[in-house]
DNA sequence: AAAATATATGCAACTTAGTTGCATTTCTGG
DNA sequence: CCAGAAATGCAACTAAGTTGCATATATTTT
């Protein structure tokens, strides 16, 4: 129901001590109902006749980013792609796999690698992603 | 010595049926001297007073990149870097790890993690690259 | 070794993703 | 509901990468 999911959002933002906006609770509905991570332009198109500024929808991933509400995946195209930091530990997030075929990206929640321990030479790994290619079922 | 490196990345084109062209020859060097993967223009300035076109450069890497004499590392930035396939097995590189503080990234090439498993749901999985986020010595 | 043909390069112009500065608007706590 | 803090929109800009096309260079054929 809109209400609830708008009273949702609400809370996520209020435990961040954000301000609650039209664009946030726009941007986390839009990130709650997608099981892909989203670019930019994805977002903005499926903010439907809700018309943001690009500025301001960058803006508001930065700040959701800030907060970690929402993760920044690193694909494989120019675009970063963002999605709600939902199943995934601090450490890390589930895995993205991208087909070498059709280039369609899928979340593999069901899978995790053990975290990468450090090599002891004084680096400190905080957080790991995984990208994986291949063949997704629809090409193989 | 100078023929050195030319015969052997003369010898890398050929086997990868390439031209060996000039620029081809060039960047090969440049990220054969290099332990850190490049961007574009990271590449274009190592090449010092050789001038190439960026676009020239762009479809080197590209044409390097089919053939599989080098590697496309995501990293944090809008731009790609792109490195030797060297040191890597057929299914991965080795982790690119990036410090949140000074932002510089390094290969960490002495660890590896264990190749994701397919959630056997038909994805059929080839690569994987992992990318680490956190100190680096120098900042921790 | 020259000609034929296959491939690569350079240039100009363009697109896409993201950023900056600044004036205006919207939130939230008191 | 008001003051101050924070968010937004707009215009202009930068950075990274791409496209089309004419020219040049590499390889193959003879």
């Amino acid at each position: 129901m809109k209400l609830n999911s708008d009273s949702q959002t609400r809370n996520m933002l209020k435990a961040a001590k954000l301000y609650c906006t039209e664009v946030r609770i726009a941007i986390l509905k839009v990130l709650m109902k997608t099981d892909k991570p989203l670019s930019q332009e994805q977002i903005a198109r499926r903010l439907g006749k809700k018309h943001f500024d690009k500025v301001t929808i960058y803006r508001t991933l930065e700040s959701l980013l800030k907060v970690g509400l929402v993760h920044k995946a690193f694909i494989e195209k120019r675009a970063c792609h963002y999605e709600l930091a939902h199943n995934c530990t601090a450490s890390q997030c589930h895995p993205h796999f991208t087909c070498t075929s059709c280039g369609k990206t899928h979340c593999l929640t069901e899978i995790s690698l053990p975290m990468a321990k450090s090599p002891h030479k004084g680096f400190v790994i905080q957080r790991q992603q995984v990208r994986l290619e291949g063949l997704c079922p629809a090409c193989a």
